[in-house]
DNA sequence: CTGCATCCGATAAGATACTG
DNA sequence: CAGTATCTTATCGGATGCAG
């Protein structure tokens, strides 16, 4: 008696289908680079530490699949790929920072330290 | 150069520290349902469709671990066990809400079918 | 009733190599 | 530069059995 069925997949509450879409370890911090930049590949993938190439791929294809970010191919040589984030991703964004600032309260509560509260203005380099 | 590390694991960011304590597909749905009553553990496990008696266990005795909930054993036979959420775990509900209500958004602006959105007022049986 | 231990299959994710 | 494929390991979670 499962509660619904999404991409061959069932789900038996909203947050566990949430969780699914933004979810996970790293769709997260990527909606967040490209919370108010547009990046390239290579660009994500350098201001995102230990993410490996195979992960990142994934993760962009699936937030590529289910709208919550674009991808526009360049052709040209070398390659060139541009990640924009989209309406449906922006929202996200949302919830990512409740989350976030959650997580930093959890953190303090805790005891465990953390330096930079900052927000980063600048992203790699 | 990892962020901070807590038990043993490494994390690179507050969203994954705080995913990893009320993530996960069964911890939210846990919280929810000590939301506003103390339980047993038999009636969590009714309550929650679909559930394993492992993951409950294991579940209940990380959110213990850490502070969401705290559990009361009664030395009667057979046992009886009883589940209240803490005001950690009280502060967590709200984040849960957020999610939740974010999780309906987007299942309706996926077109994902969903009944029962009216609050539950009872629980079980 | 509640909880723990064990076994085992499924899935996630890292490393690496190859392509246009 | 960006992406795909393969191989391999580690972790998660289900089923089951036993115990106080």
């Amino acid at each position: 008696m499962p509660d619904f069925i999404y991409n061959n997949k069932i789900y038996y509450n909203p947050v566990e289908f949430a969780m699914d879409r933004i979810g996970g370890t790293w769709k997260m911090p990527i909606l967040w680079r490209l919370k108010d930049h547009v990046l390239r590949y290579g660009e994500i993938k350098k201001s995102i530490p230990h993410i490996t190439h195979k992960m990142l791929t994934s993760q962009l294809r699936e937030l590529e699949a289910e709208g919550f970010v674009s991808r526009v191919v360049f052709p040209v040589v070398p390659p060139k790929v541009e990640y924009t984030i989209t309406a449906r991703g922006t929202k996200a964004i949302t919830i990512v920072e409740v989350i976030r600032n959650y997580g930093l309260e959890l953190m303090k509560d805790f005891g465990v330290p953390y330096e930079k509260i900052k927000t980063q203005k600048k992203m790699q380099s």
